[in-house]
DNA sequence: TTTATTATTACCGAAAACGTAATAATCAGG
DNA sequence: CCTGATTATTACGTTTTCGGTAATAATAAA
């Protein structure tokens, strides 16, 4: 009832006029034509053909039927050699999902680059912080920049590292000692990052040495750009991505306090919902975008 | 490759975004939507959904697919339903052939008729007097003047029967002896109605008296106006159906000769092609052309 | 009349589809 | 943290369907 392989046969005949013609042509025995033929008509509930052993010709339903289904398997298969087609790793569309600082500072550039490269592709940016359950939300790749993943749902890849430091602005610094060590830090200015508005454990490292700062001070966001600017209004302490400050230190804005004190870098991932292979067009903006990463010049966007 | 169920499958799995789902509002197992949708994605070559055991998500490919065969599958849909629909007894179209001199004087009145009577029913008339093959012609049904078919692959279905007389122009027979009986007839005024332009058997009888006058005149032809004119011009003698002739007749322009001979009469007939069930659009018709012959005042049509 | 081709049917083996049951993974609630 | 429920999936056995071969009846050409 839902197949087209008797409607094809059925337009075969159709055309020929012909049950062993239309065998010949569809590489099939005329028996088989004849029952598909027979079968399509009974369910059908009408005569298509008139035949004796000679001749064969359309009945006047068969004549509008054979019309009507003849411009419909026309489109279904224009349909699948679309879809088919659309399999190709420089066509089609593809739902990328990003965080907001991050996003707004790499990927206008990156996707007009991309866009230029791959005319055919277009390209839905999705950019949210939040810590997205990537099969929920729909998209084929995710952007993230966080600590090494430990989810195991998801297919990951690793792109680079973020570098972070502590910083702060030259205001806030004349006002206080200047830190020598982690442990000279006053919590109480350290702005937290993260999703809960909980505190952040810093992890400081020189040489051999490693010391834990729990940054749980008064304020607290979700929003890197937002640290960095109360942090430039002398708002307090805190650790950020170098590609977030960097504009700011060149300005003179902010310092980095415990330059010789390194924090752990976040990575740069790219992330996969669980695909059992691969789709084309994610992994040709994967390349791409690891090659651009690649490209940059020590992670800097702007 | 050709199936539709697959597709139909996913894409309800592709709305419910479960599995489980679709397999309710399908009424089949799980188990089958898996396997089909599995399959389909491997058919197609690309993956159309995402997995968990508990959330289900369209990819990019799947969500263009799916809308691409959603618009494909409802206009199946509709077509199928057109067609069934069409499968009615007062809606279609109907291939009529007749012959040419009685389909001039009964067809188009019939026709308006008919036409109005079911106004979903488009009629296409062929007019010929050709012996056609009524199943290699593109015909639903054949209306023909003739004597008892012989035909067996074809079926029949005697309407009425069609008399006829021998008639000549009055001027004619002012020429000539009057005849008595058939045996007095000139031959070689005899003008013959045939396909063929052969000699024609005229087979008068009365009472229990039979002769046979084989009509070879000079002149024949094919169509029953050309010899009804011929004659009116005072041309020959010719044996024609009532429905020809008895205008002319009314008129005095012909003249019947041998009143108290009789000529076998001739079948009006429905020839319909080897149906294995009649559609029921050709009953519609026939039963309407039976009764609207029966209504008939004697099948004097105009 | 003979020969060849046609559409059809019966029969049989192969392939596909289906349902049942079992398994692993995940979420909700106590 | 644990239990129960629901999910998608897979393995297995059965049933159904499909397809080819060969035989049959009918027709056209030679």
């Amino acid at each position: 009832m839902d197949d087209l392989k008797p409607i094809r046969v059925f337009l075969e005949v159709a055309e020929q006029l012909s049950f062993s013609g239309a065998a010949r042509a569809l590489r099939m025995t005329p028996a088989s034509v004849t029952r598909i033929v027979a079968k399509l008509e009974s369910d059908l509930g009408q005569q298509l053909l008139l035949r004796t052993t000679r001749k064969v010709s359309l009945t006047s339903a068969g004549a509008m039927i054979a019309a009507r289904y003849k411009a419909l398997v026309a489109e279904f298969d224009r349909a699948a050699q679309d879809i088919s087609a659309a399999n190709r790793p420089d066509r089609g569309r593809l739902r990328i999902n990003a965080p907001l600082s991050m996003g707004i500072r790499l990927m206008p550039r990156l996707i007009d680059r991309f866009s230029l490269a791959y005319p055919r592709i277009s390209v839905a940016i999705h950019l949210t912080d939040a810590f997205i359950d990537i099969i929920e939300e729909d998209c084929d790749l995710a952007i993230r920049i966080s600590g090494p993943p430990a989810d195991k749902s998801t297919i990951w890849r690793k792109i680079c590292e973020v570098p972070r430091r502590a910083v702060a602005s030259p205001s806030l610094l004349e006002h206080m000692p200047k830190p020598g060590s982690p442990d000279e830090i006053d919590r109480s200015l350290c702005l937290s990052y993260g999703a809960s508005g909980g505190p952040e454990d810093w992890e400081f490292r020189s040489g051999g040495q490693r010391r834990v700062v729990r940054a749980g001070g008064r304020i607290a966001s979700n929003n890197g750009d937002f640290l960095a600017e109360l942090a430039r209004a002398g708002g307090g302490i805190c650790v950020l991505p170098d590609f977030i400050t960097h504009g700011a230190i060149d300005r003179g804005e902010l310092v980095a306090i415990l330059p010789d004190w390194q924090l752990p870098s976040l990575w740069l991932t790219l992330f996969y919902p669980p695909y059992d292979r691969l789709p084309p067009l994610v992994g040709t903006f994967a390349n791409f975008f690891e090659a651009y990463i690649r490209d940059l010049d020590g992670l800097v966007f702007d």
